[in-house]
DNA sequence: ATTACTAAGAAACGAGTAG
DNA sequence: TCTACTCGTTTCTTAGTAA
């Protein structure tokens, strides 16, 4: 249920108790806690004996003041969130790993479809290399995989070229993450046919990744997907 | 000891599991959080059971990618904590309330020495009325009054001048919580004697706040102290 | 109405053990 | 090593009671 002091201790100050001293008897504070009235009255006799709160006890409830203790405690949680979520500002992304697999060379005749081509250069600025850059993910990389499912990316329209129809997709910026490939552009493709599988990712590129890369079948590689 | 299943969370967060796979095992998983190797471990299966966490495991240890429903629970409480902070953005300040009393006529002395007025012009940009407004705190504010003792403020020096010394002190800027007294421009005036009451303060204007307000001994008032 | 006890029941912890 | 149990011990919760 509760996750203890510090948790009673956020709603205080989200009550306004960090700047002001806050009137609250212990059935109301169980109430915002969604506790009992035993434990919030604990709650509180704790946090002061911890010299988190300052507390005066009325007749009719108590006034509660978060102490200076209290906000370097709540200010140190903040400051960890900061940590974890500041790392996001700059593109949300997953870091994927898995090796490099030969492809059944659909790839090649896929991405060399005027139609596919004309919507890379546009939405992607740049025409792909014929041949795509196929990886077999790791086990533990697929639950990250499947979070690319959640999010809409880059729309690749579907066509009908050469009497047949080609579906859409979708696709995601990534990056190699191998020394001195920062600068090499390229992206993962989703086609959206239901039955692709889980454990594989497609990635193309203006270049030749496998020429450049020196990379044969087997070797691992990781990439970061960028989310945003 | 431990403050529970987000806390664990947190800490995979903090290590890198939301966008990336996380090698750890539960006896290095043990150690950051500082508890026993069984619950670390149960941390663990407690998360992947809520759904919070993604785990493959392996010979020898396991691989963690925070979910998607994960990263939401941890957003959520950031914004908790955004919503404490971002109050404090504009100015840390306490919020005092206390009745008007009469001073002992001191504060028209002092104030009007020019060795002081000359200080408040420069640093708090105006020349108080002779005169200061004195407020006994309520026993619930003296806690939060304290919380200036901790500040420097805006330090006043003492200086020496009809054959005596006239001691330093500190203010910092304050608004009168009443309506059509946002223009007013005041300060508390915070001695640097050690035998200085920790339930009262005094109040510096321009104007005659007494006046102003229409104010009459054992009125209430509150008071926003800005402390940065 | 309050807050603060007490005591029984529930939940969490961690040493030891199995696999 | 590793994870995942069991089980005795400790801690936390909450209904009931007192002040």
């Amino acid at each position: 249920m509760s996750e203890g002091r510090v948790a009673a201790l956020r709603k205080l100050a989200l009550l306004g108790a960090m700047e002001r001293s806050l009137k609250i008897s212990s059935a109301e504070f169980a109430r915002v806690l969604e506790t009992s009235l035993q434990t919030a009255s604990r709650r509180l006799q704790d946090l002061e004996k911890d010299g988190l709160i300052h507390r005066d006890i009325v007749a009719d409830g108590q006034w509660v003041v978060i102490t200076e203790k209290g906000i370097e405690l709540l200010k140190s949680e903040f400051e960890e969130y900061q940590r974890i979520f500041s790392k996001m500002e700059g593109g949300e992304s997953v870091e994927l790993v898995g090796s490099v697999m030969s492809g059944l060379g659909e790839g090649r005749y896929y991405v060399s479809q005027e139609g596919y081509k004309r919507q890379f250069r546009e939405k992607l600025g740049f025409v792909p290399f014929p041949g795509t850059l196929n990886l077999l993910l790791r086990d533990h990389s697929v639950a990250l995989r499947r979070r690319l499912d959640l999010r809409s990316g880059i729309k690749i329209e579907g066509f009908t070229a050469e009497n047949r129809t080609f579906g859409g997709s979708k696709c995601f910026f990534c990056e190699i993450l191998r020394d001195g490939c920062d600068d090499v552009k390229c992206a993962v493709v989703i086609p959206e046919r239901t039955h692709y599988p889980e454990n594989v990712i497609e990635i193309i590129s203006p270049v030749n990744l496998r020429e450049r890369l020196g990379l044969k079948d087997g070797d691992e590689l990781r990439v970061r997907v960028i989310l945003s």
